[in-house]
DNA sequence: AACCGTTCTAAACAAGTGTTTAGACCGAAG
DNA sequence: CTTCGGTCTAAACACTTGTTTAGAACGGTT
């Protein structure tokens, strides 16, 4: 379960405090939802701030936007360093959102708001990677059956409490679910569809 | 490929278009980015009307969940009655998916937005049959793959096509995806984890 | 014809939105 | 000390939001 990837969440400064605040409230509420004053409230600072660092809402957005995207990139970097095998990729992709549950939901988010043209460079690697370990319909069927495999969990998050009988979030669970996820990544390549 | 539910998803006369449209906009842009006079003009209508039949946004939205939750639940309803293995569950899922797919996008917004805490009913039925018929932790584990994989595909629909090389809608992509589905059900259910 | 409830409209309302402006503050350089 | 560029604030800006209001139009009943 790698982490620690040298690109830290957090950064210093007025800046940095934006940053986080407006991820947050981003991930929570939506682009749309969220106002640029609950951000600056939350991050100590006033409205003008945010033009005066960004440039305004949508820019801000963006920020928070690429700065997801590159930690997902360099993360799935290191997975295919290690060996571009479904177990690495899927492991690779559970790890980013078992850390990150905001980014889960921002991602999912920007997917439902803008389809991929809003940032075609998103999911560009993935794609990439995809099409390249993944090949022909039947391969497709079965990265989309993994992968989805991997989302749902983070997905159906707030409905498995009480499933699981635990918080899905917690290190066991998420464990547990790790541990089911590398053998169905084994189990999904052997598989004829 | 069940369809025709006796339940119709849209309704005569001025209540009805307003409800359709209302449909439309909520799953395209989520409940706050909704604006009531978008909703009004699409459906041919003062803004005043929206409060005359439905007593405010809000109210509007609940019953656009409500009306979705009824489809949803009769369809399961009726994947039960023909046999509750895990095949004909994914397939009635699935096909509620495929043929509304407004309604993905509109319940996976709801759970983005509140969690499952204010419609409790809406996944209530889901719920019961995922314990009754995926039972223990290894049951459930194997549940969450499977719904996953459902759910994944209309998730990233949006950046499916380019990989795909055809629209993930078309009836033939919506096909060759089912069968697939249906076979990973009846594989997974044979699957120790 | 006069009355009625229902349906609908146009206009206004207060509140909140993102953004801009004018200027204060502050530490460093000349 | 003065000046200057960067940082920051309070107030105002124009605009959109959801909702309410007063009343018109309509169709059916007495």
């Amino acid at each position: 379960m790698h982490q620690n990837i040298n690109m830290p969440i957090a950064e210093d400064g007025v800046r940095g405090r934006i940053l986080d605040a407006a991820r947050e409230e981003f991930s929570q509420r939506g682009f749309e939802a969220s106002s640029v004053r609950a951000i600056s409230d939350s991050a100590s600072v006033t409205p003008a701030m945010i033009n005066y660092y960004f440039g305004g809402k949508r820019a801000l957005y963006e920020a928070v936007i690429v700065d997801a995207q590159a930690r997902l990139h360099s993360r799935l970097g290191v997975a295919v360093a290690d060996g571009p095998t479904a177990a690495n990729l899927a492991g690779a992709y559970f790890d980013f959102l078992a850390e990150e549950p905001q980014m889960q939901r921002l991602l999912l988010r920007e997917m439902l708001d803008g389809g991929v043209e809003r940032f075609p460079e998103l999911l560009r690697p993935l794609r990439a990677l995809l099409t390249q370990h993944f090949g022909g319909d039947a391969g497709l069927q079965r990265a989309l059956s993994l992968f989805g495999a991997i989302a749902g969990y983070f997905i159906y998050e707030p409905v498995l409490g009480e499933l699981l009988g635990e918080d899905p979030l917690s290190s066991d669970a998420l464990a547990r679910r790790r541990s089911h996820i590398i053998a169905l990544s084994k189990k999904i390549e052997e598989f004829e569809s």
